[in-house]
DNA sequence: CTGAAAGCGCTTACAG
DNA sequence: CTGAAAGCGCTTACAG
């Protein structure tokens, strides 16, 4: 099957090229009924502008980017990626934008990745993800002036504009809920310690527990596997002072640490309170279900993409901070039982 | 940042743009002297040829796409699709291939989606997941000439080349293990019934449980989420003639399924025993861990890849059969318990 | 083995 | 409001 071109349309429609172009792209230039007849035209034989055609003369590639760091067991089984990539693509997609996905083994090959796509000029903008303090990729896109929003922060963005969430506030009201059930020794089992949320959930975690008088407050790191924060767990429940509430960076290590406590003996809530971060279903699906700490991650995905598409549209555009994420208590949090 | 050009690269190396391009695609016409200098220049000062330039003089687009038919709570939390997209990826990328992804509402915008691609040329072939029988992307596909993989089967594909692996025989090796354990009485939670590799589970079920004699065996239909595996199971286990082995359709549905099971006082697998198919680790987070049918699904991905870029350069090729899914025994099934 | 040139399908000033 | 033309950056026959 042939594909259409603009020179069919403007055959078709007895206009020049320049017509159909100008009545595509809403630009003035010509008549209101010659574009409505243009348009008419385009949508019967099929015709889609080259998208490479465009991306030549000058105009946008209309796709953006996003290269993910991480390997793919995590990738798989933390719904998080997915559901921000769903949430992207339904905002891209309402303005015909594609979205061009690569994952990558380090921060390197990500850089690698962004200069190659800047140079073959594939992608009008790019997604930034797991930001650290001193991310070397934020200079380099400063230095490719390639568009881009960081997801996350708020902070270590230099001039990137970046959507973020209040990780710090959605810890400190679950230290605060946990404490005023009772609990006095508080863990927390954190994500990779060099991303900046682990960081900043880390700091929040020390000050609320120190401002509390919680002194037996302790973060041990994990790298978001299942195996990781069952062996976490196991760990702060072997020591002589084991916590009475655990606090994880994700759900899927909530769920293993659920699974420990079982393993181990304890009664959830009875003996040990969990919080999970990240509410996917997921957290509904034990027993019992997880207290978790959740937003809209679909929703956070589309405004990071709303916000790269007015970056490439030359708007001015800074932070945006997204809604904090919310405490949904469950039957895995309770006074702590005396002993 | 100015993006270099083949002219810059011609420049510095003193040849011509056209063999600045036959050194960078491989092609004879250049000296093999001249060419390493050529790709030194060019690597030196960053150069990458521009995609859309490249595309709209007859080569490819040197990207396929992957348009995803599910809404965006199955799409996240099961950790199918995600593995899929990473063993895809890895091996596009290994290639220099792009993945373009795009969430759509049915198949309908599907078709449509298929459709712009190819106006566009925006590329080169597509992936086609959750087959169905008389699958209309299937002769839509045919008729625009747009290469294809169809991730499914096997069957149904029309002239696509296609990557499948043998559920049936995944199903009656299940069912014969439950059957050797002493079950009489087997139901299976099955996935969304219009999907070609649910019907051919649910004949392999009903065909294997009739030649073993099993006449409890019974199917009921969901929907891959949490809250239907649990609502299917319920309804099960609440019948006179309850099973005493449950089959899910995947391994979110069978970790509800063991909530279900825990909640309405029944022991697992004393009780009841439960496989789950999709053997993520999710699998082994809960308590106890689940007897699952698994396989490598980056490998299958990775599989369709190849496939797609053999059909792009117009190799032959047809129907690719991939690893068969295979049992790993673990908690969560044991002989029937006497009663 | 190399160079000059046409052409891919658009967009966008520039004349009319 | 419309048409003719240049140009984006490649690839690929076609002469030399």
């Amino acid at each position: 099957m042939k594909r259409p071109t603009i020179a069919d349309v403007a055959r078709r429609a007895g206009v020049s090229k320049g017509a159909v172009s100008y009545a595509l792209n809403g630009q003035p230039g010509v008549s209101e009924a010659t574009r409505q007849r243009i348009l008419a035209i385009a949508a019967e034989i099929g015709y889609s502008p080259s998208s490479a055609a465009r991306a030549l003369s000058g105009a946008t590639a209309n796709a953006v980017g996003l290269a993910l760091c991480r390997p793919a067991r995590t990738l798989g089984i933390e719904p998080f990626f997915m559901e921000l990539i769903s949430g992207i693509e339904a905002a891209l997609s309402a303005r015909s934008y594609a979205l061009t996905l690569q994952v990558v083994a380090d921060q390197e090959a990500e850089i690698a990745v962004y200069r190659r796509w800047w140079a073959e000029r594939r992608v009008d903008g790019v997604f930034v993800c797991d930001l650290r303090t001193h991310d070397p990729r934020v200079p380099a896109l400063e230095t490719l002036q390639l568009p881009a929003v960081v997801i996350g922060g708020p902070g270590h963005t230099g001039n990137l504009a970046s959507v973020w969430s209040d990780d710090a506030a959605a810890l400190v009201e679950t230290v605060e809920y946990l404490g005023a059930l009772g609990h006095r020794r508080i863990a927390r089992v954190g994500g990779l310690p060099s991303l900046l949320h682990t960081e900043i959930r880390t700091d929040a975690f020390d000050q609320v527990c120190r401002r509390l008088g919680l002194d037996g407050a302790v973060t041990v790191w994990s790298d978001y596997t299942g195996e990781e924060g069952a062996r976490a767990t196991r760990r702060l429940l072997s020591s002589a002072t084991r916590p009475t509430a655990i606090i994880y960076d994700n759900d899927v290590m909530a769920i293993a640490g659920l699974s420990v406590a079982q393993e181990m003996g304890l009664s959830v809530p009875g003996d040990l309170s969990l919080v999970a971060w990240d509410d996917s279903p997921l957290c509904q699906l034990v027993h019992p279900p997880l207290t978790a700490l959740g937003r809209d991650i679909p929703a956070y995905g589309a405004h990071a993409a709303r916000q790269l598409l007015a970056v490439i549209a030359g708007d001015p555009v800074t932070g945006l901070q997204d809604e904090t994420a919310h405490l949904t208590p469950r039957g895995s949090t309770a006074p702590p039982r005396e002993r």
